[in-house]
DNA sequence: ACCTGAACACCGTTCAAGT
DNA sequence: ACCTGAACACCGTTCAAGT
């Protein structure tokens, strides 16, 4: 039917980079940050292991790719979700952490590679740095226009943002290691709205 | 010169499970978590590695008995902080968190594999988790002690006791990985504060 | 240029054998 | 009862060879 005849079994792939970081996901969510193994990530793209080396330099490089993934796909949440909040500064802030604390439920094991082991310790990887940057980035301009002009002196923009941050991820990460016990991510989204709301008031001082 | 010959050379180790957990913590802060190896801990103790499994069921029985002496011991040094600090919430409230935060500078990879991937995912290591209740049991107690009667709701301590944890543990992990990028362990702890305090304000109204 | 096949070093785990 | 030595399966990484 086609014109030209299709090569069957090319040994190509197309985008195999793409392709691998598309394909550990699911893995990465079914077996955890531990078992994840370079060498089945490639034989569920249908390759040979060693092919994944021409496209990431090192296991670490293909987490790196995953973990950068996630932010990018974090700041869209939280971009989305937290334009829709009310636009003032407690609701802004509240909207921020409780998106946060969703997208970490929904997607436990691509949360501990973005905020596990160290993966840019020697400085490769500026694009994963970038990423992390962009978060921070959203949340301070965020609070800003939640009409904080009033409420909060400006120097304190980015103080505000980071607590918010540190407060969600300290409760993702007590949650997720069973150190703090929820039945399930609907309970586990209220507790959060009943332990967050004394940091919102501090903060609103 | 002594009574009884010595044996040289004996094979028998004697507290092989203790040496086993006390060897591994220097090689923990030296190399990180992820390059810990059942071999090397058992070399620096002049054993077989194999030897483990007599005392550890596996490497993470081994994981699991430094995470629980990593417990054991914040729990002293948190209880010897907080008894010294004035007699008032606040006051109490800072001086747990602060002891918190410089326990996790100090050893910072003792501190991964205590909040690290999963230990007692199964259900092993009764102990593990006991050492872990007593930490959140001495920080309501010492909350209490703190003057709270009047203040504070007698239902919410166990909520803000987790507060304080939630904040103090999410700030440890975002300094850790860079996150929030601090010169040393001694801005560590001022920036600390300075996030701190509005926490500690909306806590107390 | 991209992938395969085979090899290497290293790790956790097991087990028969030594003392 | 406690440890050694040797083996096994598995992993990340490398590289010559195929297309």
């Amino acid at each position: 039917m086609s014109p030209r005849p299709q090569k069957k079994l090319s040994y190509h792939h197309g985008d195999l980079k793409r392709a691998l970081v598309v394909a550990a996901v699911p893995l990465l969510e079914a077996n955890g940050a531990q078992g994840l193994t370079l060498r089945e990530v490639a034989a569920a793209v249908g390759v040979t292991h060693a092919a994944a080396y021409r496209h990431f330099e090192d296991k670490t490089a293909l987490l790196a790719a995953i973990a950068e993934s996630g932010f990018r796909d974090l700041a869209v949440r939280l971009s989305r979700d937290v334009a829709r909040a009310d636009n003032d500064a407690a609701a802004k802030m509240r909207s921020f952490a409780e998106a946060y604390v969703a997208f970490a439920m929904d997607r436990p094991a691509v949360y501990g590679v973005m905020f596990g082991p160290r993966l840019n310790e020697d400085g490769r990887f500026a694009s994963l740095e970038e990423a992390i940057t962009e978060l921070v980035t959203i949340l301070v301009a965020e609070i800003k226009k939640g009409q904080l002009e009033g409420a909060i002196r400006p120097g304190r923009k980015r103080d505000i943002g980071l607590s918010i941050w540190v407060f969600a991820h300290g409760y993702v990460e007590l949650v997720q290691r069973r150190r703090i016990k929820v039945k399930n991510a609907a309970v586990a989204q209220t507790y959060f709205d009943l332990l967050f709301d004394p940091l919102v008031r501090g903060l609103l001082v």
